[in-house]
DNA sequence: TATTGTATATTGTTTGACAATCTACAACGC
DNA sequence: GCGTTGTAGATTGTCAAACAATATACAATA
C-alpha cells in the first residue's frame, strides 16, 4: 500500500536502526528544511499516515525530538514546532560565540597543513559563491565551513553540543545572512579566521572566531531590522518564509 | 517552588507532567544518585515494573534519556546506562572550560553586589565543609555554587548546556574530586573566582574559571591514578563506585 | 573443541481500546 | 448583543495483547 520512492530500502535501514529513529531523523528533516514550519502543531495521527507507522514510534520520536529541543510538548494538546524568540536566538548566539573561540584555540594548535588547505579550499568556492551573490550556494559552504571546523578539533562532544546549537539557530532563521550585500564581509571574516588559524596563534584564532560569530548575530538583528521595516505589520509567526 | 518529598501528590503531578516525564525523571534520578550503576542493562520490563508502569511510558522515557546522552539504545539488545570513557570526560571538561570561562566573563560585567554576597556565603559554608574534611558536603556546597554561577548569567541556553555536561561528568565519576587533600586546593580556587569576578575583570575572571575546571580535570587524572594503584588490575567497569 | 541448532527472553511494532482533556460551536440566559 | 454553559468531536495519554525479529544461553552434534 506505501510505495512512495522515499521510503524505498526501508527494508535495510530497518536491520540497523529502528524505526522510531528513523522517524525522529525525518521529522528533523522536514523541520529544520522549513517543509513543516515554527510554530506548526503536529498531530501522531497526521505524523503517523504520512510516514505510514503507528503511533508508537511517532510518539517516541517526538520525546527525542522535545530532548533535542526542536519541539515542545504541551500535555493533552500536542505537539509544536518549537518557536526560537529572538531573545534565545541571542543567547544562542552567545554560546556559541564561547564554543567558537574554543575551536579556533584548538584548531591554531593542532591543524595540518592539509586541513588547512582543506579550508582553504572551501574558501575559494565561498568566494566564488559570494561572487556570483548567490546567497543559497554561499550558506550551504559557510555552513559545511564551520562544520568542518569542529570536526577537526576531534573533540565529539564539543561537535555535539555545537551542532545542537546549529539546529536551533536554524529553527529560528533559516536564512540569517540574507542580504546578499553582507557576503563579501562574511567572507573577510571567514578568510581572516583561516589566516589566524594558520598563523598558530590559539588567542588571535579564538578572537577572530568570536568576532565572526558576534558579527553574524549582528547581521541577523539587522535583517530582522529591515524586514520589521518593511512589512511594518509584522505578524512573526505567519509570515512567509522565504525558500531558504 | 516545589519543596515536597517525591511521591506526595502524584495525581497532581499527572495533571500537568506526562507519566513518561516522570518516569524519564525518575530513571535519571536514578542513575545519577549511583542506585543504577553505569553500563547497567535497563529492561523495558523491569523499569515498567519496578514504576507500576507499562512499557509505552518506559520506552519514551528511554528515547529522551537517550537523546540527552544518559542512556544508550542498541536495536533490538535493549538499552545501557552510558558509560562515559575516560577520553569522553576529557571532552567534557574541555568544553566545560569553554563554557565556565564565559559564564566568568559574563558575570564579571553583570554581577550585582547582592548576588556577590550570595556566593561569599557559599564560600563560607565550603570553607567550613573542607575545614572538617567533608568531602560530601563540599561537593555538594560544590555543585550548588557553579550551578548558581550559570543561573546568575540569565542565560537559560548556557544553563541547559552546562547542566547537561555536568549530568556526562557525573555519570563519568560521581567523586572527582574524592580525596579531601584537594579540598583546600579546590576552595581556593573558589574564592579566586569570586575575587575576579568582584573586580569586574572579565578576562580575569574567564581566566579563574578556566584554570579552575583544567584544575579539576587534573585532579581528576590523579585520583584515577591512585585508585588505579591501588587495585591494580583494574577492571574500570566492574569496580565498587563508593556512594556519593 | 568448534559449530550448529534450539529454546527462551527481550525488543520493536502494530492494533485496539478507553479515560482524560482540549477545542469548537451551539444553546441558553441576561 | 454578549458572556456562560453545555455538548460533540478530536486528540492525547496510557494500557494491554499480540506477534515478528533478534539476541542470548545452552544443549547437541560433528
Amino acid at each position: 500500500m506505501d510505495t512512495r520512492p522515499a521510503y524505498d530500502s526501508t527494508i535495510d535501514l530497518l536491520r540497523s536502526q529502528s524505526l522510531s529513529s528513523l522517524v525522529q531523523r525525518e521529522i528533523e528533516r522536514l523541520i529544520l528544511s522549513g517543509e513543516i514550519s515554527a510554530g506548526e502543531k503536529l498531530t501522531e495521527l497526521g505524523v503517523a499516515e504520512r510516514l505510514g507507522v503507528s503511533r508508537g514510534p511517532v510518539r517516541e520520536a517526538f520525546r527525542g525530538l522535545a530532548e533535542s529541543g526542536l519541539v515542545r510538548m504541551e500535555k493533552n494538546r500536542g505537539v509544536f514546532v518549537r518557536t526560537v524568540a529572538v531573545e534565545e536566538a541571542d543567547e544562542g548566539f552567545a554560546v556559541r560565540e564561547a564554543l567558537e573561540e574554543m575551536i579556533g584555540r584548538a584548531l591554531a594548535e593542532s591543524i595540518t597543513e592539509g586541513e588547512l588547505g582543506e579550508l582553504r579550499a572551501l574558501l575559494v568556492r565561498m568566494e566564488k559563491a559570494a561572487g556570483q551573490g548567490s546567497v543559497d550556494a554561499y550558506s550551504e559552504l559557510n555552513f559545511r565551513f564551520h562544520d568542518r571546523l569542529v570536526a577537526l578539533t576531534g573533540n565529539g562532544r564539543l561537535a555535539g553540543m555545537y551542532q545542537q546549537l546549529v539546529k536551533e539557530l536554524t529553527l529560528f532563521r533559516r536564512q540569517t545572512l540574507a542580504r546578499s550585500e553582507t557576503l563579501a564581509v562574511s567572507l573577510a571574516e571567514h578568510r581572516e579566521i583561516v589566516e589566524k588559524i594558520a598563523s598558530r596563534d590559539p588567542m588571535a584564532a579564538g578572537r577572530a572566531m568570536a568576532a565572526h560569530v558576534r558579527a553574524s548575530r549582528e547581521r541577523m538583528h539587522e535583517s530582522r531590522a529591515i524586514d520589521a521595516g518593511e512589512v511594518d505589520e509584522e505578524r512573526e509567526t505567519q509570515r512567509e518564509e522565504g525558500s531558504t
